[in-house]
Formats: structure tokens, sequence, C-alpha cells
RNA sequence: GCUGGAGUGGUGGAAUGGCAUACACGUCGGUCUCAAAAACCGAUGAGGGCAACCUCGUAAGGGUUCAACUCCCUUCUCCAGCACCA
């Protein structure tokens, strides 16, 4: 007979709501522990990737609760977002109403997992309550010349219709719909995140609870590099130049320079000379490709000759100056020198144009190679030759002497330059925060005033399908008066990025309800910063970054006097079947849903447990699913069984137990907390428990399955709720055997094992070892060179 | 190419210098039953041996150590992110 989850889920469910049981609130005598699980787009339906995240939320939620902590777990909803508006056009109705009948649904569905969230605390980012301070923070940006409104070569979904930060481009596609990205020349919305270049990367080093492979990727996408702006002069003319580099030391061997085709001077450059059609046919078309499709590796690497010279500043060797489609003009001065003989990307477009090539570093005690022999560009240390007084330098010596010479000659400026650029936060779309600005034609960009927040967003807009976003239809919405001038002006039909919303929700969840600004600093003082973050790895850079990029300007504006938001963070492995990733177009997915109607709530997060470790991918096995609902059989049983007094065996095993499930929550190892578990149910099976061994049993497996752990709770007799129960703590006194069983080697290798009291004596130890008939056959009489003794563990005998 | 991670039974996984394969899934056998299911008990890395036992075994090779899945070096494979970033 199995046990009633169905009912039994159901009536804890409604028990935990009634009593709010999991409602938290500041207070200063508490030691606080706020967790956190990304939130969800409200899609309507949970997925398999959710239950995975939220359940493991949830075990360490509840076992921050058990341990005293007061514990803030909140859930919310990322609302806005260009499904909603797709389901617009497809199914005629409203935004707003698709997305609430989703979030409706989608509480049903947390809810059903028993999920310990503070339902007081939530937020959905698509109401204006919430998307009020979106339009607030921007205008503290916007008056800090951190938000600014720039035209420029942007990343253009066709299928979405909107543009689309770095960030969201994902292999040349879009993020969302995987279309091909175009490039459009627009004037749009950005922030300036790359004025916190240096504290976002700095402060990587403070994130020691955070994954390796997290900072190595946000360290990445900031790309920090060091080098020298060296100063080319134009042959016949006093116009300079600049070449970054990070290779200085490879000035020498210089022997073309290539600007981007976009570079301010090509025009000019070219103008009357015999390559200037060719020149200008070549930029036309380059420009026509997108920024993405350009930079992909595959594609060859294409070239003109202006027919114009520069000056080598270390030589006063004349080089010719090329465009190149493969010199971007958005990273560094949007030209380089180029050394063929050092520079794989160079010797590929010098051999194709049969451009100049000099060596000016040779490997240590290797050969000198010569150009006409090489092979491809050396781009290893070496001994520096050609390069005038430094020859015989090591490269990595001569790198920072050159680079001095040069600051000191005046022809070089020692630089830093980053990869990251600013966020690009205009959408031309309707399902999102209205930015709040107002084009007026007499006082030009003016913000909205502060009093006139929320601009809410016009209810009755358009779904065509399309393009173009709805909002510019809206008349009343478009038409303003200015509020400088109170002339005839325009509103802003741009839309915020929904990031914008997600940067900052984990301070909104301090004090949901807060009207006077974004969040309560003394609430947000209490709570924060998140003590442990949840969530899947896809949002790495993206969300990661950018809400690092609002905490540390909240905390500029003296809101927060922190400059981390997320202390600890995991990152939980995907959900697989047959070794692929759940998706609709493989057809393999499995909902959620139906595994609680089968199997339960509670067998289904064990499930997810148990199987494998938080971080890692996780198989997906439904016999899996059915074991977990046998060993929950196997623990409903143990309740009719219940001796007087539980014997020493399982006394011991108990604080074992105790031991290492503490150990094993506190750092999220759940699938050996509950195999320790399961060895507590073998040994009751064997030797028997009694009510207080159980009790403390379901203790430690109530975050796992919480409505199976409360009701068994209660058939002990309980009244309160399990989580209002405390953590079990083992006695040491219990973990101490009397007896040991310790391995016996020789050389190394196991020859026996033998069990001894074990506060022996090494001397009376060695006794008992050498006497050990089994060892007779591996010592040959040899007197032992050496004995190796771990207490209570091993003895190894070197012969 | 750069960066980060991983490679252990038929399967998911455990062990971070000290008994490799905990705990489960699967498979096989047993108990109960007219029978089956459920439940309970047991076996289960490979090879050899009647057996006690022995040999081999954590991607491959080498090293350090009394002792290596674990530390070091070399190589291979897989996963992920970034990538004409000068």
């Amino acid at each position: 007979m199995y046990y009633n989850f169905k009912e039994i889920e159901k009536k804890w469910q409604k028990k935990w709501a009634s009593t709010s049981a999991f409602c938290a609130q500041a207070n200063p005598e508490r030691k606080k522990y706020y967790l956190l699980e990304m939130f969800p787009y409200p899609s309507g339906k949970i997925h398999m990737g959710h239950v995975r995240n939220y359940t493991i939320g949830d075990v360490a939620s509840r076992f921050k609760m058990l341990e005293g902590y007061n514990v803030m777990h909140p859930m919310g909803f990322d609302a806005f977002g260009q499904p909603a508006e797709n389901a617009a056009i497809k199914n005629k109705t409203k935004p707003s109403d698709w997305t609430h009948k989703c979030i409706k649904e989608m509480e049903i569905e947390l809810k059903k997992m028993g999920f310990s969230y503070d339902w007081e605390r939530e937020v959905s980012t698509c109401d204006s309550d919430y998307y009020k301070w979106n339009q607030w923070i921007f205008l503290k940006m916007f008056e800090r010349n951190l938000a600014y409104k720039k035209a420029s070569g942007v990343n253009w979904c066709p299928s979405c219709q909107t543009t689309l930060a770095n960030e969201e481009v994902v292999d040349a596609g879009c993020w969302r719909c995987h279309t091909k990205v175009e490039q459009k020349d627009l004037e749009q919305w950005y922030l300036k995140i790359s004025e916190y270049k240096e504290r976002l990367l700095e402060d990587l080093s403070r994130l020691k609870n955070w994954p390796p492979r997290v900072l190595a990727m946000q360290n990445n996408w900031i790309g920090k590099s060091s080098g020298v702006d060296i100063y080319f002069r134009l042959k016949n003319s006093d116009k300079i130049i600049p070449v970054f580099t990070t290779r200085c030391d490879t000035i020498f061997g210089a022997t073309y320079i290539v600007l981007a085709p976009e570079h301010a001077l090509v025009k000019e450059l070219i103008r009357g000379n015999a390559q200037e059609k060719e020149a200008l046919e070549f930029i036309k078309k380059v420009s026509a490709i997108s920024k993405i499709v350009r930079s992909a590796s595959d594609v060859k690497k294409e070239g003109v000759f202006t027919g114009s010279f520069a000056v080598n500043p270390v030589n006063n060797e004349e080089v010719p100056i090329w465009i190149a489609d493969y010199v971007l003009m958005e990273y560094g001065t949007g030209a380089i020198m180029a050394v063929p003989t050092h520079d794989q990307r160079d010797f590929l477009f010098a051999k194709e144009h049969k451009l100049p090539m000099r060596i000016v570093i040779t490997p240590k005690d290797g050969p000198v190679k010569l150009a006409e022999g090489l092979s491809g560009a050396y781009e290893g240390d070496g001994v520096q030759i050609n390069s005038g007084e430094f020859n015989g330098l090591t490269n990595q010596e001569a790198k920072i002497k050159i680079a001095q010479w040069m600051e000191d000659k005046g022809i070089g400026n020692i630089q830093t330059r980053f990869r990251l650029r600013d966020w690009l936060i205009s959408r031309q779309r309707y399902w999102g925060t209205p930015i709040p600005i107002i084009y007026c034609p007499s006082c030009g960009v003016v913000p909205v005033p502060y009093e006139d927040l929320p601009v809410k967003l016009p209810a009755d807009a358009p779904f065509t399908g399309e393009g173009g976003s709805p909002l510019g239809k809206v008349k009343k919405f478009v038409e303003v008066k200015c509020p400088k001038c109170k002339g005839r002006a325009r509103r802003e039909t741009d839309t915020m990025a929904t990031f914008f919303d997600s940067s900052w929700y984990f301070l909104r969840f301090c004090s949901p309800k807060f009207d006077k600004a974004p969040f309560d600093a003394k609430e947000a003082a209490y709570w924060m910063a998140v003590d442990q973050y949840i969530g899947g790895i896809e949002h790495a850079i993206l969300h990661l970054l950018y809400s690092r990029f609002f905490t540390k300007f909240f905390q500029d504006l003296k809101m927060i006097d922190f400059t981390e938001p997320f202390d600890k963070l995991l990152t939980q492995g995907m959900v697989l079947k047959d070794g692929e990733v759940m998706s609709k177009s493989k057809g393999n997915i499995v909902d959620p849903d139906s595994m609680i109607k089968n199997y339960g709530a509670d067998a289904l997060r064990l499930f997810i447990l148990f199987a494998a470790p938080p971080e890692t991918e996780l198989e997906w096995d439904e016999r899996g699913l059915e074991g977990a609902l046998k060993f929950l059989n196997r623990i409903w049983r143990i309740r009719e069984n219940l001796k007087s007094a539980a014997g020493p065996e399982v006394i011991k095993c108990l604080h074992r137990t105790i031991k290492k499930v503490s150990e094993d929550f506190s750092e999220f190892k759940f699938n050996t907390a509950i195999a320790s578990l399961m060895e507590l149910t073998n040994a009751i099976y064997q030797y028997g428990a009694d009510k207080q061994v159980f009790s403390k049993f379901l203790i430690m497996f109530s975050p796992i399955a919480p409505h199976f752990c409360e009701e068994l709770w209660q058939i002990l007799g309980n009244k309160e709720s399990i989580f209002k129960a405390s953590w079990p703590k083992f006695d040491p006194e219990f973990l101490v055997e009397e007896n040991v069983e310790m391995v016996i080697q020789v050389n190394g290798k196991l020859r026996s094992k033998i069990e001894v009291p074990s506060d022996i004596s090494q001397d009376k130890l060695k006794e008992m070892v050498l006497g050990d008939i089994k060892l007779a056959p591996w010592l040959k009489g040899k007197p032992p060179k050496k004995f190796i003794i771990v207490p209570k563990k091993l003895v190894n005998i070197v012969i």
C-alpha cells in the first residue's frame, strides 16, 4: 500500500498557505538568510529545469529555517517580454491578459511542488508599481550621464523586429529565436556599463563563492588588455593615426597598417588615388554585412590598399595603409599595425596580398627563421632582433622597455583597453517598460519628471504583427506636452530591454510594496546581500553582470553600502533526457505536472536531488522516480513498528547521519545526504528504531520531502509544524567506536584486516600485526623496514 | 586559438593522499504466495581458481610517495563560454 501522497500534499499546502508559514519579517535580533532563485518568465507551465532549480533552493531554505535562521525566500515573475506580444498577435488577446493568466497558472504549479515561498512578497515586473521604479532608476542614470542616446550600427533581429544587446547575440543569432542578426544604423538608448568596467572586473575577486567558470566568463567578457597606442604619422601630412597593440615588442616588424573600413580617415586616404574606386566598393560591401557575420572566424579576411602611406615612428620607415574587414572600429583605435611574422592573421593577410615581412623575435636557442621559409607567424616568446637598440633583450623585457621608451619620446602612450561595450537597452516592442523620455522640438530630449511616473503602457495598443512598435500607433501615448515648455512634444516609443527589470528585483523583494523609492534602504540593509543565489548557467554573463552593475550604481547613489549583490552563487545543471536537453523540437519534454500526479511532489523532489549533485547535468530516469517513491514508502512503514527504546547500533548510526547530513546540506551535497539517510533507514530496518530516532530522522528529511514529513510528524503526535522544530545535533560520544577495523597493508597492498580496540597503543598494535598469520607469506620472515600507522584506519608495513 | 570544467561498474553516481565502486537503478537468486504483484533478505568491476585466495582495474603514458581516482608532468577525448579584441 502506497501512502496517499495526493491527499497529504494537498493538505499541507493548504495549511502552510493558511498559516503564512513562510512569511518573513526583518528582525535585527535574528540572523537573516536571504535565499533567492532566479525568478521565471511566466510561460504558463513550469518545466523540469524550474523544478530542479527551485527544489534545490527550497531544501536550502527549509534547512536554514530549521537551523534557526530568519529566512527570506521570495518568488516573483519576470513578466515583460516578447512571448506575450507574440501570443497577443496569434490569439488576439492583450499581452497583459495573457501574462496574468500565465502567472496564475504558474503559481498553481509552483504551489503544487510545495515550495516554501513568501508569497506576500511576490512581484511581477509588468505591474506599474514595479516598472515605475525601472523608470525612476533610468532617470537617475540619465541625470548622471549613465543613460545616453547615440546613433550607431546595432544588432537587429528581423524576426523579433527589435534591436539586441551584444550579450543577447548568441552564435550570430538572436538569443530568443536564433534568427541571424542583421546590422542597422539606429539612434538608441544605452547604459554606460563601461563606466563600471574596472570595478566589475576587480570585484570578481571578492566573489569567492561563485563557480570558477562564471567568474572566467565574466572576466573574458569584460576583456581587459594592456598595451600601447603607437602614433603613426601620415606621409606628407601632420595627421596622426594611433594604433593599439598589446605587442609593442614587435613594432620593428610592423610592415603595414590596417584601418577599419569605417575609420574616419579612410575617405581622405583614398581620395584621388588609383585605388579609390575599388576601396569605395569594398567599404560599401562590408557595411552591408552584419558585424557578427563579418567577425565569424571562418570568413576569409579581405582588404584593399588605400594608396596612402604612414611612417613607422620607431624607424621612420614608410609603410602602406590598408583597409580590411577584420579590423573592428569598436575596439582599440579602429586601426592596427600589422606584424605578419608574429601574428597569424597578419601573416595570412600579408601572404595573400604579397606584403613585406620582417622577423624581429627569434626563439631562444633556436635558429633565426627567414621570412621566405616562414610557414606561419611565430607568436611565442624569444629574443629581439632587427629591433635597433633593443636587440638581444628578451621580448618580455623589450615589451616593458619599448613601451616606456615610446612614452618618453612621445610616439606612444601606454593604454588599457576593454572589450566590454555599453549596454543597448532600447527595444522596439510594446510589452516592456516605457523609456521615460519626451522629445520636444524646442527643448530637445526632456526626461519625464519624477512626479509624472509611472509612464504607463496604454492598454489599447493595436497588435497587428506588421512590425514597428505598437506604441507608436497610440496617439494619446505619443502626443504629449513638453514638461519644460508645455509645447507639443512626442513621447519615446521604445521600451526597455527586460534585463533592466531583473537587474534589481532582488532589492525589490526586501520591501516589495515600498512606494517612495525602488526599495526601502532599511529593509535592504537588513536582508541584503543575497546569501545564496541559485539559477541557470545561461545567465552567467547577461543577468549577473547587469545586476552587479546596478548594485554598484545604487552604492554610488548611497542607497546601499555593499557592492556585490550575490554572496554565494550556485548554477544548477540542466535536466537531460536520453543525453539531450529537453526541448519542444526534440519532443523529449517530461512534464512536471504529470509526474506530480503519478508519483507526488515529494518523490519528484527526492529523485531530482538524489540523481546527481546540483551543479552537474541530470539524466531524467523515470525508474529513479519510482525508486524515490519506494523509498518514501519504506519510511512510511517504519511508523507502525516503533520500539520503546532503540539499540546502540541505530543510535550510533543516527549520530553519524546527523553529522553527515548537516555537513552535506551546508555544502549543497544533497545526493550524498540522501544516501546517508538511506543508510540510516537500512539500519532501522535491521535493528529497529524508537520514536526519538524516527523524529530526528524526519526533521533531517523534511527539507527534501516536506509534506511527507509533516504528515508523519503529526502522526507521531506533534501539534506544531515540523519546520518549527530545531535541527538535531549529534553527540560526539556516539561517534566514538570501542573497536575499529584496521586495514593492514604490506608495501601498500591490502593483505589483511584486524579488529582492535580504538585506543590501542602503537607497540601493542605492531605486536598484533606481526602475529597475524595471514601476513606471514608476505613478510617472508624478513624484518619490516618501517611501520606506517594511520590511527584507527590503517597499518602499512614496508619490507 | 584562449578560458573554465569533466573523464570511475551495465546505468546515475560515492570516495580530494590511506579498504576504489558508498547509496541507488538495473539484473540474478531466495523468502512469502495456488500464482503473480508488492514487500523483505542476499549476490552483482573484470579475469583466474574446487576453495582459502591471487592478478588486473578510476581516459592513456610517465613521475612524486610507505601509500595516488586524488598531487606533479605529457598526451588524448568530451562538454561549456569567448573568439579576426590587434
